[in-house]
This record gives structure tokens, sequence and C-alpha cells, in this order.
DNA sequence: GCGACTTGATTCAAATTCAGACCATCTAGA
DNA sequence: TCTAGATGGTCTGAATTTGAATCAAGTCGC
């Protein structure tokens, strides 16, 4: 009943620690660039990106929650500390009265204005350019598959 | 002063979305497995892992910290923890009296046992069956250059 | 052997996250 | 219509993480 069959190769360990290593690190990267241009947690910025994506720069927050890959609570949180900065607003949904928009303000557009030039360049500094056009469409095309696999359960 | 031309194109805007949601929905599933199999979390484990594959079966603290990306005052936590449980000893060291191996103990050992089938099959499922074999090798060579330019500053 | 500086680790308070309980709608079916 | 069950959000208390401050012990140049 061993389980030797299910260690994993060397270059499968290899492919595994180098996926965890690199989210760790980029992940590290990305959060202090956010937080010295603006303030913003990782999170924080995600949430208010979506927002900005969404028609009417508005969410509904299970959306929202959904789109960020948050827990409710997380996102109840997060937006109650955005709120606080002013960076969004709450409303109450008309057609169900269970549900709250979450919606973009002005500041909060005006604030991802400030971040998002060092963020792209994080992003690219860190990832894009160590990387050839081959591996930015392969890694795209692997984990995209990776991630909508999971996303699926 | 426009940031156009740092905008991401495409396909690199894929690649990093990609990057981040299997990040995040990989993580999640290794979580709940550690969690569910052995009532570890996931930083918890990969201290007992490193610890496992080191001289003498420990290390020190900072040494530790450095390996699994952790601050210090975190891994101190972690530490504490993994001790409460039995999992990890801590002694001084004395040739630096400033420093403190942590050490696996048996017991220790035993949950790494415990949980580490469950994790690789985790790994295999979520990450390394949804790959072709190059694309095993090429995330590897990828991402470990990513990993290993970020290490270095 | 002294003082300045680095290093290893912990501590503390504040911020964040988690899991589950909770409450108020909605929805569907009898 | 009523009711059981889903769904959308928030709240709560405990656990974890953060970042700065602290403390003890090493190192180096003089």
């Amino acid at each position: 009943m061993s389980d030797a069959g299910d260690v994993l190769e060397p270059r499968e360990l290899r492919a595994w620690m180098a996926f965890l290593a690199a989210g760790h690190l980029v992940d590290h990267e990305i959060e202090r660039q956010l937080k010295r241009d603006g303030g913003l947690s990782h999170p924080e910025f995600e949430v208010l990106v979506k927002l900005r994506g969404a028609e009417g720069n508005r969410m509904r927050m299970s959306d929202l929650a959904r789109e960020v890959m948050v827990s409710k609570s997380r996102l109840t949180y997060q937006v109650t500390q955005l709120e606080r900065a002013g960076f969004v607003k709450r409303t109450g949904c008309v057609s169900d009265r269970r549900s709250v928009w979450a919606e973009l303000t002005d500041e909060g557009a005006a604030a991802l204005a400030r971040v998002r030039p060092g963020h792209r360049r994080v992003v690219r500094e860190a990832l894009i350019e160590v990387l050839t056009p081959e591996e930015i469409d392969l890694l795209g095309d692997a984990l995209g598959r990776v991630a909508s696999r999971l996303r699926g359960r």
C-alpha cells in the first residue's frame, strides 16, 4: 500500500516548487508596490480593478467576491475599508433587496489611476520581461487550464 | 505623459491573470486538503517539509524563514504553534547563542507522513495532470527564472 | 577592549482573515 | 398563500499576519 507511485518526479517537483515560489515572490512585490504607491493592499486593488471593469463601475457583493476569489466575509471587510477611504460606495439594490451594489467612486478611480502604472511596471518586470513570448502564451494557456479546472467544482 | 506603452498586451494580460488565478485556486485546494487530513495550514506544512529535508531534521529560525519565504515574526508564530502541537522542538544553538534550532520531532515526521500522500495527490490533480510534459518542463524553467530573479534583490 | 553596527529572534499592538452563526430576502412547490 | 429551503450580506470571536520596537549576542575597525 505504498504511495511511491504518487511521488512527484524531479521535473514535476521542480515545476511545482517554481510555481509556489514564483507565486509567493511576485505577490510580495505586488503588495509592496501597491502599498508604497497608494496605500492599497492587493485584494483591495483587485476589488477596484474589477469594479472599474464592470458595467456602471459597480457590482453586487457576491459577484464581486466570486470574481476576486475571496470569501464573502472577507469582501465585506475589504469593501468597508474601501468605503471608509472613499474609494467605493455601497448602494442598496432595488430589484433584489438582499443584495448590495459596490460602486467605484471618482476618488476610487483616481486612486486606481495613481497606482496602476506602477503596478503594470511590477508585473512587467517581475513576470513578463523574464519570459519569452512563447512562454507567455504557453503560461496563459497552461495556467488558464489549471484555473478553469479548479473553478469548476 | 501617457503610460499607454506600458499597458499589457492581451496575451500578456492573459498570462498574468492566469498566473494569479491559478495561484489563488491551487493554494486554496492545498490549504483545504492539509487542514482536512492533518489539521495543518500551508505555511505549517512547508515548515515541516523544509525541516524534514534539512541536515539532522533541523534548521535555524532565520534560515527557515528565508526558505519558507515568510517573515521572521510569522515564523516565530508558526513554530510556536507547531511546538505546541508537538511537531517541532526548539533548542538553543551553542555556537551562536542568538540563534535557535527548530527541530522536527518524531511526531512531526509522523504528521508529515500522514498528510503527504494527500498533498501530493492534490498537487498532481490540480497542476501536474492538467499539463503536458512539455508544459511542465517549461513551467519549471520559466517560473524558476521568475523566482530566482526576484530572490536576488 | 571599546563603541558602532549587524544579525537572530521574540514581542506587542493593530490589521486582516477565517469559519460559522445569523438575519433578511427571494423562490419554488404544495 | 405558506413554508421549506436557497441566497446575499453582515457580524462575531478566534486565529493569523503585519510591521515596528525591543533585546541579546555577534562582528568589525580601531
